[in-house]
DNA sequence: GCCGTTTTCGGCCCGACTGTTTTCAGTCG
């Protein structure tokens, strides 16, 4: 039996729903849910360290109790802790606990007076006014129930970061043009650059905050209001976007643009800090007593702690503050650091501009060099290219060249690996290009050892230059397939090959944990737009955002070296 | 349930908003 991380960790959070809903110990509780989020973040597989006999009690938030627990869960699918806690408290009654305005106290209620088990019982429950009747609800609560209940569906789900931009951009505008208002931020997920956004945090400069609250509610995009308060509101846009203002005077700006950018477990480390040099920390300062040390600014806090200033993207309590008091915080990545791009298509196949409109919208944003990159053979769909027709770009290209200054145009090719392993163009075609970009287009459903080998064996070609959008996943559409990422970064450090960080905003493949696992096993990766248009080199952001997240450094990244220490790279993977 | 150059026991982050509560509990982030 395979059992993954993320089933683990389903089960941990489960048993902390249920104990909590019980009124357990809120710590015990805690102890589960951060659990769970470690399982999450674990670039190995637990299934394989228990195998190597590997200690569980390092990873942070396991103890010996929970170690044992994950163990039960790997050889027998479940823990009979669970198991007895799901008889005590029905697990329907979990899903409860999603519905907005419901925590374990009023699900507790509801369960124990009016025997509700799931959301269509509360459903009936509410419709018939039984609901009102309870403890600490009224009237109000049983209607925002039936709301809730009646929306659910209609959830708006995470959305992409390419997407909540837009809109992040026209609410900050807005509310930065109000008479009174100072700095504004899009704080939150949006600012660490997650890859979805579940609501919009925006943090707002003013010396008082009803004024401003009262203007954004009343921004004409808005659909519902959830809350109204003097320094804090909370609304729903007509796309279904949450957004949620926070308004703090001057001297707290930094302080709240900590608290508000979060992530919460980074928030919670950093206020653990605090507590230990007797001071407190909240949204807005740092406090001796009533004594504001810091808060205006973000370094001003970070250094009454004792830290370097962190950059957002590393705020997820993955070991960015051990790393910040050891001095050790890496120099992330900048997009200005990209000297190329190593994926891009044209329209001889699914590309939507000409060679030469791609090679001057790439001369533009100032690349030194630009890989054409365009689908083969076997991606019919996409008009891929036989040998013959990328013979005749490769003269193209040549042609081109010689007319270019400024950028050289390198020829490539996103040749399919084929179920076997082996890639849909001959050797003798590939040898002649600057550089091979592999990827799996086909047969997404393979086991993991048959899916890995056969991306391994594609590795092994003489000519592999760059494994293009490692895991396939297409985020909302397409789950990524299964495949051993450890393994394959390390074949790639084995070739010396590479691995792409696709920077499409549907893809943003590796992705953090992966570029992470990649930077500390030596893999130089390649942020790449695989851009079908002019406009996608735009991508290159939402890559660069991604590799930051994954704590890379100028240097780890292949296409921020100069064309001449490119060429020399990618060369013994050509040769070989 | 975890964790430890103040601790192996006794801690465990902090505040705003809502609704039903006449002084605060529950929920959320």
């Amino acid at each position: 039996m395979t059992v993954r991380n993320a089933e683990v960790a389903t089960a941990f959070e489960e048993m902390a729903d249920l104990l909590e809903i019980e009124g357990a110990n809120p710590f015990r509780v805690r102890a589960y849910r951060f659990a769970a989020r470690t399982l999450r973040d674990l670039p190995a597989e637990v299934g394989e360290m228990v195998a190597k006999g590997e200690d569980l009690t390092g990873l942070p938030g396991i103890g010996d109790d929970l170690a044992g627990k994950i163990k039960e869960i790997l050889s027998t699918g479940t823990a009979a802790a669970i198991e007895a806690q799901r008889k005590r408290v029905p697990a329907t009654v979990t899903e409860l606990l999603r519905i907005p305005g419901l925590g374990p106290k009023r699900v507790k209620t509801l369960t124990q007076e009016l025997k509700i088990r799931s959301p269509s019982e509360l459903q009936k429950a509410a419709q018939e006014g039984r609901v009102r009747t309870l403890a600490g609800f009224g009237e109000k609560t049983e209607q925002h129930i039936l709301a809730a209940l009646a929306a659910r569906l209609a959830e708006a789900p995470r959305v992409k970061r390419a997407v909540a931009i837009p809109y992040a951009e026209a609410l900050v505008a807005y509310l930065e043009q109000l008479s009174g208002v100072g700095r504004v931020m899009a704080a939150g997920s949006y600012r660490r650059g997650l890859e979805t956004i579940g609501d919009l945090d925006i943090l707002a400069v003013a010396p008082a905050g009803r004024p401003v609250t009262d203007r954004f509610v009343a921004y004409q995009e808005v659909r519902d209001v959830l809350a109204h308060g003097e320094t804090k509101a909370s609304v729903r846009l007509q796309s279904g976007l949450q957004v949620d203002l926070r308004v703090v005077p001057q001297e707290s700006y930094g302080a709240a643009l900590l608290y508000f950018t979060g992530s919460k477990s980074h928030n919670v480390v950093l206020r653990q800090l605090a507590q230990q040099r007797g001071l407190k920390l909240n949204e807005y300062g740092l406090f001796r007593g009533d004594t504001r040390v810091a808060g205006e600014t973000e370094e001003s806090v970070y250094a009454a702690l004792g830290l370097p200033w962190i950059p957002p993207e590393l705020r997820e309590g993955r070991g960015e503050i051990e790393a910040a008091k050891a001095g050790r915080l890496p120099h992330l990545v900048d997009l200005h650091d990209l000297k190329g791009d190593l994926h891009a298509h044209t329209r001889a196949t699914d590309g939507r501009h000409s060679l030469q409109e791609m090679a001057e919208a790439a001369r533009l944003r100032g690349l030194q060099y630009f890989a054409i990159t365009d689908h083969s053979r076997r991606l019919t769909m996409a008009k891929g290219l036989d040998s013959t027709r990328l013979l005749q770009q490769m003269e193209d290209i040549d042609r081109l060249n010689a007319t270019l200054s400024g950028i050289t145009i390198l020829k490539g090719i996103e040749v399919d690996i084929l179920e076997d392993g082996n890639l849909d163009l001959p050797d003798n075609v590939l040898g002649r290009l600057d550089l091979v970009v592999a990827a799996v287009h086909s047969r997404f459903t393979l086991s993991k050892q048959k899916q890995t080998e056969r991306i391994m064996k594609a590795m092994d070609h003489p000519h592999f230059s760059i494994l293009a959008h490692p895991s396939g996943r297409l985020i909302g559409r397409r789950e990524p397939y299964d495949v051993d990422m450890l393994r394959i970064i390390r074949k790639a450090r084995e070739r010396r090959c590479f691995l792409e960080v696709n920077a499409h905003p549907e893809r943003l493949d590796l992705t953090d944990i992966h570029c992470r696992m990649a930077r500390e096993e030596g893999v130089l990766l390649a942020v790449n737009t695989d851009a079908h248009s002019m406009l996608d080199l735009e991508n290159a952001r939402f890559g660069i955002g991604q590799a930051r997240r994954g704590w890379l450094e100028k240097s780890d990244v292949l296409n921020t070296r100069s064309y001449a220490e490119l060429r020399k790279l990618l060369k013994p993977t050509m040769k070989a």
